[in-house]
RNA sequence: CGGGAGAUGGUAGAGCGGUUGAAUACACCGGUCUUGAAAACCGGCGAAGGUAACACUUCCGGGGGUUCGAAUCCCCCUCUCCCGGCCA
């Protein structure tokens, strides 16, 4: 959620800024209004409250001393109603507040640059050159086809469209997959937890997947649940509602965990292989950060996931984003885009952002800074997505037979 | 899923319906003492909103009710613990 006091003392700069997120300027000046008038009818709420307690310990005076108590009660009961009144105003009018209030997404950072979607997005630079084959690599389904590692239509069987079976050798490499990136990041400190796959309403709210796109998540029935879309959400709200202390701060922390996508809108694109499923494994990282420091946390996760795909050899491009193209919680993300030699294109392999104070406000995430609570800024990054980091192994080191060889580094993890 | 018990500040643990936002202990922080530490003693010590700072308001698992007044009484929900069933 953005910040409703930051917002009153600059409106035109976050009207601007919102601009690009497709935010009309008219709602947040709603914004504004509701968030005036919640301060208003509240004031006078308390005031009202503020009376009452004084009658009532009056009250108890009176009646320890044997005085008359009519008129005081009388004076009581009126004012318990003006209460009422007041309380049913301020209900609906902090419903409106946070209706309006927790769908409106993240400023971009200043130095975001500006475009309008993914086709304007910053190069920053290349990391290994792509390799040159003599012969027209395949494309990864082509490939799972010739090795049968991949049971595409099972996959439909057991569940629906979109979901698909590894078998053998690309299983054994799943996992292996998921191992090297846990130690990876272990290395650069992070904890590795082991989190619940379902979460409940508040902590995707938290996260700000809900209220607003609760099309893409799959709920689980009768319940208040929903199947996680990322890791982000339990592990950034594993701290949801609590007070660090600063000396706890950073907190790393990374996990492996299945995520689950209805992937909403997304009809025809990438509907062959494996690049979009409804679920797929992921090695996340996420980081609690002092507010002060969230940038070095911000440029280490980048460089731990950069590195983990030279380590395994795969070539790959670092792409900041622009503004128009950030997700909702975002302030700044920059995407890791891996070479697919079959595609003949870079996909995205992993997505690092930092949402400053937003999600920490929506989750009360905060730390002790001499004596006063402070809002952490939260991080979070794929270090990687395993599905398309195994296509980008089946693509890259394939040979002119469709055999895949599997990277150096991984071969410890393949015993 | 069935039977019983419970939910209070970081932890433990009190709390006749009326200066109880909450005794007490431990932990923690500051100070005195000490070469330093420990012990002892003194002081401080929950959160949110609000304010320049006060004031003030709200919060004793969550929601609703009774009352002039609720941590204390009533109802519902959630969670935890113990016993049984099922089960990796």
């Amino acid at each position: 959620m953005i910040d409703l006091k930051f917002l009153q003392n600059n409106f035109d700069l976050v009207s601007q800024k919102l601009q690009k997120k497709g935010v009309d300027s008219a709602v947040i000046e709603r914004l504004g209004e509701e968030f005036a008038s919640l301060k208003a009818i509240n004031a006078k709420l308390e005031a009202a409250q503020a009376d009452q307690n004084q009658m009532s310990k009056l009250f108890g005076q009176y009646k320890k001393e044997g005085k008359d108590v009519a008129e005081l009660k009388s004076k009581v009961d009126a004012n318990k109603e003006l209460i009422a009144g007041y309380q049913e105003e301020s209900r609906s009018a902090e419903d409106a507040l946070y209706t309006i209030a927790l769908s409106i997404p993240n400023l971009p950072d200043d130095d975001v640059p500006h475009g309008e979607d993914e086709h304007d997005n910053i190069e920053l630079r290349r990391v290994l050159e792509p390799r040159r084959f003599d012969f027209i690599p395949k494309e990864h389904w082509e490939l799972a086809e010739m090795n049968g590692w991949i049971d595409f239509e099972r996959g439909v069987k057991l569940a629906k469209s979109r979901f698909s079976v590894l078998k053998g050798q690309a299983a054994r490499l799943e996992r292996a997959l998921i191992n090297f990136f846990l130690d990876q990041n272990a290395k650069r400190g992070f904890e590795e937890l082991c989190v619940p796959f379902i979460n409940n309403e508040a902590m995707l709210q938290g996260t700000g997947q809900l209220p607003k796109f609760g099309d893409d998540l799959f709920k689980i029935e009768d319940e208040n649940l929903y199947l996680i879309p990322t890791a982000e959400v339990p592990l950034t709200n594993l701290y949801h509602d609590e007070i660090l202390s600063e000396s706890d701060l950073p907190v790393l922390m990374t996990g492996y965990t299945p995520c689950f996508r209805k992937e909403a809108g997304s009809a025809g694109r990438d509907t062959r292989g494996m690049i979009r499923q409804h679920q797929f494994d992921k090695v996340e990282m996420v980081a609690i950060a002092h507010p002060d420091k969230s940038d070095e946390v911000f440029d280490m996760m980048v460089e731990n996931a950069s590195d983990i795909l030279t380590a395994l050899g795969l070539p790959h491009r670092v792409v900041r984003l622009c503004d128009g193209d950030l997700g909702f919680s975002a302030a700044t993300t920059i995407d890791l885009e891996v070479w697919l030699p079959g595609q003949n294109q870079y996909r995205e392999i992993s997505s690092i952002s930092n949402t400053r104070d937003f999600q920490a406000r929506r989750a009360k995430i905060r730390f002790k800074e001499d004596k006063k609570n402070r809002l952490v800024h939260t991080l979070n990054g794929s270090a990687l997505a395993v599905g398309r980091t195994l296509i980008a192994i089946m693509e890259n080191y394939q040979n002119v037979d469709g055999i895949i060889e599997i990277p150096e580094v991984l071969k410890p993890y393949m015993r």
